[in-house]
RNA sequence: GGACGCUUAGCUCAGCUGGUUCAGAGCGCCGCCCUUACAAGGCGGAGGUCGUAGGUUCGAUCCCUACAGCGUCCA
């Protein structure tokens, strides 16, 4: 066998293993009936999109999940695909026809769109491309694209379904809109950023009195659109206003004075403008109080002609300038302060996002948040942080229905149809919406220009990936699927509204029995729900492009490997809180790799050099239990400690403690102990035979190791295991996890071992604390009263002589009194090391009396608690008799301290 | 203004729901080492009254309350 290199080369591993996996069709799941599914699809990024930090951390826990999953025996399936983006993807090609001195209008619909699947085409797998650098075990023979024909199908179903149902409706509605696009925008497409405007204080003539009512506003061009005045009904100061009318100024219009509670007593004068065609707020007031609704812009907001001449044709901003020096001019500004305030930009364009009445489609989502808040009440459906159940019951709670009509042209088509008449219906073809309106061929047909909004197709991935709405055997198999990985931000906009087309969609399909589904544990479209972290830069601030703080995984998995990026981020990011990131912190990962690496090295090494036959696949199923030693029972007890911990923290979502349990366990236990205890026996005096078993067992447990570490990362353990034993083309992938075998959890052996550990520890330190270097051997005596430790001692001193560098070691008895030694005490049992001309008695006398503090300290602590009654009368008495227990061992150490102390002066 | 989260070593964070030498890890720092797997490494060491003030309890980093600072979401 060829030796390995001497540092792991991440790259080429990769780019082996990968082609390999897939074209093996590792990644690939069927339905299959004898096996129980692990569903998971992943939340599709926008196709536009590149890679991200936050793309690694969420994709590398799903990953670790589905990896882990089908190791364990379940039929493991990660659905991928990407996002179609309406508004997203429309903005890149508008700005490549930009480039080319042309534009959309000029285009036309249908050109237009076909440009989007040119370039869908051209450029739309450069994520998934870059996904699977990282390594992810996607399925992606099942790849799907939001704007699939099959995923269409299920868009047009569902739409015609609600709207059947009276849950889709065209109305009026107050939206985001953005007049640069032109088209409404859904909340999560608004960025608020905090900017400084300023609050004009205007000043109403009241009809009828000599008074004013003065009014406060950020945006006083809207006042052109006001029908109201509103006070507080509460507020002493306008309480006998209410029912009379003003006039508004430079307009001239009446306007009532109406008394409404969500009027802030504190804001401003306690008196507001009601704009109700263009502030949200006031448009839900506006309703209450029945009010007329003014639209005094046009889509790109320029003033329209309901205003008066002057204003008409006017920007927004524009606008607000002339209205502010005409309001001035004619003294009705009484004064201006500066103010700071959330401002709606379009997240694409960065312009201000215009409050506005329009014509638009909407769900109704009362009826299907109430079942969607139940299951995740009831804990069909499980949020892990569990806290997040409040804000998404928050959130089901105060529901407002969806608008998810979007003026843009790419995306699903709105499938209603509309007779020159005024007539319309929805239907899933223009047939159907003939047959529906009941009207023949002759009759021209228009679609509705509109497109829905992209979550109107996400919200349905969990089964419109498995074909719905076509019947199948993969939608009864892997629907439910099992767990989501997703970030918080988007519960509402994704999560929330998946659980309820999941709920309302699935009744009544046929589930995994055959039978139609009924129980909301089959309706659910996923178990449990892992919100992920924010990724923040090493300064906690977000990343963005505009800071350039974020960095590119793919520089980073050319620097560091794929595995050292995936097992970093899964070892920083613990469960809902965020990881601060930076390239170099791939460092532990890059580190950790080369670890295993180098121990994967030197065992294959050792076999090479004790000869015997090849391991084969089969060799290393069966556990080599002859000739084991302790630390031969010591490195299986902690194996499967590390299997059950393993186990443990994936299944509570603790993916951060799950990878810390493995480095933990092949670092500390296999490197630092297991491989230099071994190191006694190969270069020993046993029979070849016995280092040959030795080294299999060792291989045995590495083999081990490789398969608990696989999920976190998967390239360089399965490059190793590779090398283990000729695997007959058989892929650690596909091998099995790991179980816990109770047998080996041994208590005794553990404890023998902490003793053989602690004292090699406190050899070393008196080594390094004196200065001496390893190349200087030392002698060591041991005195103890226990003859279990002394026993262990006789049987293992070898371990210490190799570990702490030791010549030899003697029992002494007690009354000998070793002259100028360097010492501790180690669980009762004292530890000398004769030292003559090596040691500086005044530093050994500092260590021992920082020693003796340490301990004096402890002891003190426990007086004081055994010294109350209360403890003493109410702890549980085994609590008591351990801390008597303890005093009696520290003051036992102490005595034995002071003797060795004072001993070095004799 | 409301809800939630965070505050532990110089830095970044664990501490899994009150008692084990429980005060930890990684990085950084100091000292000794190129000891035949690994200097991307080994061994040893220094560093914290666990944000503040109360409370519950025999006992609090952990549970409760208030406050401060930071952050996120909602209004």
């Amino acid at each position: 066998m060829q030796e390995l290199p001497k540092a792991y080369t991440p790259k080429e591993v990769e780019e082996k293993w990968y082609p390999a996996w897939e074209a093996n069709g590792h990644f690939h799941a069927e339905v299959h009936p004898g096996k129980t599914p692990y569903t998971i699809v992943i939340p599709p990024p926008n196709v536009t999109g590149i890679l991200t930090m936050g793309h690694v951390l969420n994709n590398t826990i799903q990953d670790i999940l589905i990896r882990w999953k089908r190791m364990q025996g379940f039929e493991a399936c990660w659905i991928p695909g990407t996002d179609h983006a309406g508004i997203a993807t429309q903005n890149v090609v508008e700005k490549a026809l930009a480039r080319e001195g042309t534009n959309r209008h000029q285009l036309g619909r249908e050109k237009f769109v076909e440009r989007v699947w040119e370039w869908k085409g051209q450029y739309g797998d450069r994520i998934v491309q870059q996904l699977r650098k990282l390594g992810v075990s996607c399925d992606w023979r099942r790849e799907r694209f939001t704007m699939d024909e099959g995923l269409s199908e299920a868009v047009k179903e569902v739409f015609v379904r609600m709207y059947d149902r009276g849950l889709i409706y065209r109305g009026k509605y107050i939206v985001n809109w953005c007049p640069f696009h032109q088209t409404a925008l859904s909340d999560d497409e608004v960025d608020y950023t905090e900017s400084s405007g300023n609050l004009w204080h205007i000043r109403y003539s009241i009809d009828g009195t000599n008074e004013f009512a003065v009014v406060a506003t950020t945006r006083p061009e809207t006042m052109l659109g006001d029908t109201a005045i509103a006070v507080h009904p509460k507020d002493e100061r306008y309480k006998k206003l209410i029912g009379k009318q003003a006039t508004l100024p430079l307009v001239g219009r009446k306007i009532p004075i109406i008394a409404d509670e969500f009027v802030d007593i504190q804001f401003g004068t306690g008196m507001v403008k009601v704009t109700p065609a263009h502030d949200p707020n006031d448009f839900l007031m506006g309703q209450r109080h029945e009010l007329p609704q003014i639209n005094i812009f046009d889509e790109s907001a320029h003033l329209n002609e309901s205003v008066p001449k002057q204003y008409e044709g006017l920007d927004r901003f524009e606008c607000r300038k002339q209205v502010v020096k005409d309001l001035e001019a004619q003294k009705f500004l009484v004064k201006v302060e500066p103010h700071l305030h959330n401002v709606g930009k379009c997240y694409r364009c960065q312009t201000v996002i215009e409050p506005y009445l329009s014509d638009q489609w909407f769900v109704k989502m009362k009826p299907l948040a109430a079942p969607a808040l139940r299951v995740v009440h009831e804990g069909k459906v499980r949020f892990h942080p569990q806290r997040w159940e409040k804000v998404y019951e928050h959130w089901m709670t105060n529901i407002r229905d969806w608008c998810i009509s979007r003026q843009i042209w790419w995306g699903h088509r709105i499938p209603v149809y509309y007779t020159p008449d005024g007539n319309f219906t929805a239907a899933r073809n223009e047939a159907e919406a003939r047959t529906r309106l009941g009207i023949d061929g002759s009759v021209p047909l228009r679609q509705d220009d509109d497109v829905l909004d992209t979550w109107f197709s996400s919200w349905l991935w969990p089964f419109s990936t498995l074909g719905w709405p076509k019947d199948n055997a993969d939608l009864r198999y892997f629907n439910p699927t099992d767990t989501l990985v997703t970030g918080p931000d988007i519960i509402f906009f994704w999560v929330a509204r998946m659980i309820m087309a999941n709920l309302e969609f699935m009744k009544g399909e046929p589930g995994s029995d055959g039978k139609p589904r009924r129980k909301e544990e089959n309706l659910i479209p996923f178990r449990d729900v892992y919100f992920t972290s924010i990724i923040r830069d090493a300064q906690g601030r977000k990343m963005s492009k505009s800071l350039g703080n974020s960095p590119d995984p793919l520089d980073v998995i050319n620097e560091y490997g794929a595995d050292a990026l995936r097992f970093t981020i899964a070892y920083l990011a613990p469960l809902g809180q965020d990881v601060l990131f930076s390239s170099e912190k791939c460092e532990i990962g890059r580190n950790f790799a080369n670890k295993l690496w180098n121990a994967g090295r030197f065992l294959l090494m050792n076999k090479a050099e004790l000869g015997g036959p090849t391991e084969t696949q089969s060799d290393l199923v069966a556990l080599p239990t002859e000739h084991l030693d302790l630390a031969d029972r010591w490195i299986l007890s902690r194996l499967n400690h590390a299997i059950r911990d393993f186990d443990t923290s994936l299944n509570a979502f603790h993916v951060n403690e799950a990878t810390k349990i493995i480095y933990d366990f092949i670092w500390h236990d296999f490197c630092d102990w297991y491989i230099e205890l071994a190191k006694t026996r190969f270069y020993g005096e046993e029979p070849v035979e016995v280092k040959r078993v030795v080294i299999s067992r060792a291989l045995w447990v590495f083999d081990r190791a490789l398969r608990l570490l696989h999920p976190v990362m998967p390239f360089i353990s399965e490059e190793l295991w590779q090398h283990l034993a000729d695997r007959n083309g058989a892929s650690l992938m596909r091998s099995e996890f790991p179980t816990l075998d109770e047998k080996w959890i041994d208590g005794r052996t553990e404890e023998d071992m902490a003793f053989v550990q602690n004292v090699i520890s406190a050899v070393r330190n008196i080594r390094g604390e004196n200065n001496i270097p390893p190349s200087r051997e030392i002698a060591v005596l041991i005195r103890s009263g226990n003859p279990g430790n002394l026993a262990v001692f006789a049987t293992y001193e070898k371990y210490l002589k190799k570990l702490a560098r030791v010549s030899s070691i003697e029992t002494i008895e007690s009354g000998v009194k070793p002259k100028l030694a360097s010492s501790a005490v180690v669980q009762g049992t004292e530890v000398f090391v004769p030292l003559e001309g090596l040691i500086d008695p005044g530093a050994e006398r500092a260590r021992l009396e920082k020693e003796i503090a340490r301990l004096e300290s402890a002891v003190e602590g426990i007086r004081k608690k055994l010294s109350n009654s209360q403890f003493v009368d109410r702890a549980p008495q085994e609590v008591v008799q351990k801390e008597r227990e303890k005093m009696e061992n520290f003051h036992s150490s102490i005595d034995k301290l002071r003797l060795n102390m004072e001993q070095l002066d004799a």
